[in-house]
DNA sequence: TATATTTGCAAGTGACTACTCACTTTTTAT
DNA sequence: ATAAAAAGTGAGTAGTCACTTGCAAATATA
């Protein structure tokens, strides 16, 4: 990975993930990767191989989020590390995940797989404390999560750690 | 408005909703409405014009939705029916919705305001029942019944009607 | 050092973009 | 019936789109 290639990287993961993926030209990734069009389509194919480069990341990342939860044995951190795992998205990283939410949609990405075994995880925990319906625990819990994050990444004003510390009492953590 | 004009709009929704306000051009939209590329223009002034009317539309459709909660005096029945809000909605109306909840993304839309009477309302509502914070419990709420909606849109395999139910068990309705 | 490979650039390409304009047809008002 | 206004058309426009090509510079391999 030469220096221009991440330069373009991150250019076009900041242009797509403010403007979107079609309202972004690679002339204007070019422009502000100080490259010249040419090289992108040298080292990516094309522009649509330019996403799938930072798509790529961002399932890396998703897999390196989940990892921590997916691995606990302790049903209460399953839930507490569930509940608080927008507090571990660094504001530098917030145009990375934005990108993500956003692509969602613009590519008709199915999301719901990618959650999956952050699902049968919470689904166990649940099921250890007893709950009566674990997977309708889960869902549902993982909608929150969903809905939080989407609000925070949207730069909504609704204060999130606010809302976080008041759902962990709710599960009584 | 002419026969033509609501082609036109009926047209741009389902294209927009489909595959996004930036990835439809509007010779398409023309096209799929029968209808010279001219005409859209002469109507909407650009294509950002005939995007608006489609918006406005949503407002509308928004605020009658939330109208017959928002004058309900019971506070149970305000949360019950901000609950199975979701039910509400026609199948023949998701790329209606699907374009609202997409465009959020795509022109960086504030939604929250929209919502701004529903939370009211339902912070009222918990007040009443007594709830500790009834604010951060109509926030709650307001991000389930947003997380909800988006994955029913996106075509998510939960089922919703029984998270509705779920939800309702919950909240002791 | 010689050569093969990769990296990079500038100037193209045709197709498509949102939008305009001159014009005709249809509707409305008097 | 006539004039004015509104609705509709289709062939343009300049500019932008994703992408290609030919060639030079840098780097790796021998």
């Amino acid at each position: 990975m030469t220096e221009k290639q991440e330069k373009i990287l991150q250019s076009a993961l900041q242009l797509f993930a403010r403007e979107g993926y079609h309202a972004t030209s690679t002339s204007k990734v070019a422009k502000a990767a100080n490259v010249s069009e040419g090289l992108i389509f040298r080292h990516f194919k094309n522009k649509e191989g330019l996403m799938h480069a930072i798509l790529d990341e961002g399932e890396r990342r998703f897999k390196s989020l989940f990892a921590d939860i997916v691995l606990e044995t302790d049903p209460k951190e399953v839930i507490r590390k569930t509940i608080t795992i927008t507090n571990k998205i660094d504001k530098k990283e917030y145009d990375f995940w934005k990108l993500q939410f956003k692509l969602k949609w613009e590519l008709e990405i199915d999301a719901d797989k990618k959650m999956d075994p952050l699902k049968m995880a919470l689904t166990n925990a649940f099921s250890k404390l007893s709950y009566e319906f674990p997977e309708r625990e889960a869902q549902l819990l993982l909608l929150f999560i969903d809905g939080l994050s989407t609000a925070v990444l949207k730069g909504s004003e609704l204060n999130d750690r606010e809302m976080v510390g008041f759902l962990l009492k709710k599960y009584d953590l």
